[in-house]
DNA sequence: GTAGGGTTAG
């Protein structure tokens, strides 16, 4: 062309865009200073779109700049791309702000913000936008905005509020849309209902990877293996193309219900037969694998042989650490401990996960001069805390705080209880031991060494009638006395129930657990 | 010629 215009520059960056070269169009965008071209608000929608799937930052400010010299700060579009920059950035905050900013807003931007939030672990936010822009009633949620109020709730383990939005994605006649239901059966999946998962699975027409992938995910972590690798052989029956996350779902399904040989065959077929190179995270699931059922030099080998970066060396030791811990090797989990403060990561955690593993072993000296160093040198763990939802409440409850616990003096009573009856029962597990190790005050230690999952579990027992399943849910991972102590809880009280810790589920029925972690 | 959605290991 002798003379390209800006539809001409702006043109050739979206071609590039739309191929996957995004850095072709912003370098494309460098080269336009010198044609005497400006670039106008498609120009700019178009680069920070290249930004936003290059996750550059640095970039984008540049250019957000130029659009405020430009005079483009109050164009639907440009800010819109903004917004969604600044949250694949990580950065929501300055997302928000831009978003404060627009001049006008329709359901692109608002879904943009909500994502923003959804996608950095701001759910609450998230829902809170959402019933905002609900409330002006301007406009209906889409199918792309539904998606992400569905994963917000996923996060959150919003189970009522993930059905209402599901009713919404009835309403509004997107329950054909694959996306929409991938997120619904995350969202049922991490909500407790692996059932309504399946339901919801079961229905959709031509599922994709993603599909597969979350419906596999999603019976792993409920300990349901069996169900993964079956979904897995007929994904693979069907011709659909497993990706790596698919693998990290089929290696924790095996992980966790105690398929070993089953895991090891699946990752040796990962390249021969599928052409994925495995790397560190599903390293670090076989790791995880081979640690929780004992073969824990094997895991340790395995876990000196792989490069790794920061983030993902810090879950790859976490993951050994534990494992240790889980089957009393110090020696173990002093290595693996050493390696995850090394990596600057979860200090605190491996200090009290190393502190416990040396209490499990009787090497109580060293638990307690660990403890005593935390103190000197102002390393805090901060307390975990469990949760329950009743109708339309949330209840809140931390470990060890019973005093603001809500019904505290009944929990209590009920805890005694249940403790006297599991006593009986021949139940020894030295239940409290572990918090016990920094307190002081001997009044104050049977309620210091309640784990906050126990006191939101006796109090929706308190609660919740029976015949209606009790969902407990943990920002931890549940200890494995807590775990054990479950099983006997199931049986005394005739009941059912979920507790769900960080990603996975433990159902208790009949004094047993059917995610074999503990196996 | 422009902006938005779903799966990931301790």
């Amino acid at each position: 062309m002798p003379e390209p215009n800006v539809v001409s520059w702006t043109s050739l960056m979206a071609g590039y865009v739309n191929v996957g070269q995004p850095e072709m169009a912003l370098w494309l965008f460098g080269k336009m200073p010198g044609s005497s071209v400006m670039p106008n608000d498609f120009t700019f929608a178009t680069v920070i779109n290249a930004c936003s799937i290059l996750a550059d930052v640095k970039v984008g400010r540049r250019i957000h700049a130029q659009v405020e010299i430009l005079g483009f700060q109050s164009n639907l579009f440009v800010c819109s791309s903004l917004v969604d920059m600044y949250g694949k950035c990580n950065d929501v905050d300055e997302a928000r702000r831009v978003f404060d900013l627009m001049g006008s807003r329709n359901v692109v931007s608002w879904t943009s913000m909500i994502t923003a939030y959804a996608q950095n672990a701001r759910g609450h936010d998230a829902l809170q936008i959402f019933r905002e822009f609900s409330g002006l009633m301007l406009d209906h949620p889409n199918h792309f905005m539904l998606a992400s109020v569905i994963n917000a709730c996923a996060s959150l383990g919003r189970l009522v509020s993930g059905k209402v939005t599901h009713g919404a994605v009835i309403r509004r006649g997107h329950e054909s849309n694959d996306v929409v239901a991938s997120a619904l059966v995350d969202m049922y999946a991490k909500c407790g209902s692996v059932s309504y998962s399946e339901k919801v699975f079961t229905r959709i027409l031509n599922p994709s990877v993603i599909s597969y992938t979350s419906m596999i995910v999603g019976a792993a972590k409920y300990g349901l293996g069996k169900l993964s690798l079956n979904l897995f052989k007929e994904m693979i029956d069907r011709r659909i193309k497993p990706n790596d996350v698919t693998f990290v779902g089929v290696l924790h399904a095996c992980s966790h219900s105690g398929l070993i040989d089953e895991g090891l065959e699946y990752l040796k077929s990962m390249y021969v037969k599928h052409g994925i190179m495995p790397d560190a995270k599903h390293y670090t699931c076989v790791v995880d694998m081979l640690g929780r059922t004992g073969r824990l030099d094997e895991a340790y080998q395995l876990a000196k042989s792989i490069q790794v970066e920061s983030d993902e060396g810090a879950l790859l030791w976490g993951t050994l650490l534990s494992a240790s811990r889980l089957h009393g090797r110090v020696d173990i989990a002093v290595e693996a401990s050493k390696r995850l403060i090394e990596s600057n990561q979860q200090v605190a955690g491996a200090y009290v996960t190393l502190s416990n593993a040396y209490a499990l072993a009787g090497e109580w000296d060293n638990a307690h001069s660990l403890r005593a160093q935390m103190k000197l040198t102002g390393i805090y763990k901060e307390p975990g805390c469990s949760w329950v939802e009743i109708k339309d409440s949330t209840y809140v409850f931390y470990a060890g705080d019973v005093f603001s616990c809500p019904q505290g003096g009944e929990v209590v009573s009920l805890l005694r209880e249940l403790e006297e009856r599991m006593k009986e029962r021949g139940y020894v597990g030295g239940s409290m031991g572990l918090v016990f190790v920094d307190v002081e005050q001997e009044a104050k230690e049977e309620i210091v060494g309640l784990h906050s999952e126990r006191l939101a579990l006796a109090f929706a027992l308190i609660n919740i009638p029976k015949g209606v399943t009790i969902r407990v849910m943990k920002n931890l991972r549940m200890c494995r006395d807590c775990h054990e102590a479950f099983k006997h809880i199931s049986d005394i009280v005739g009941r059912d129930f979920v507790v769900r810790d960080v990603n996975r589920f433990h159902h208790f029925r009949n004094g047993s657990c059917t995610c074999r972690d503990f196996w």
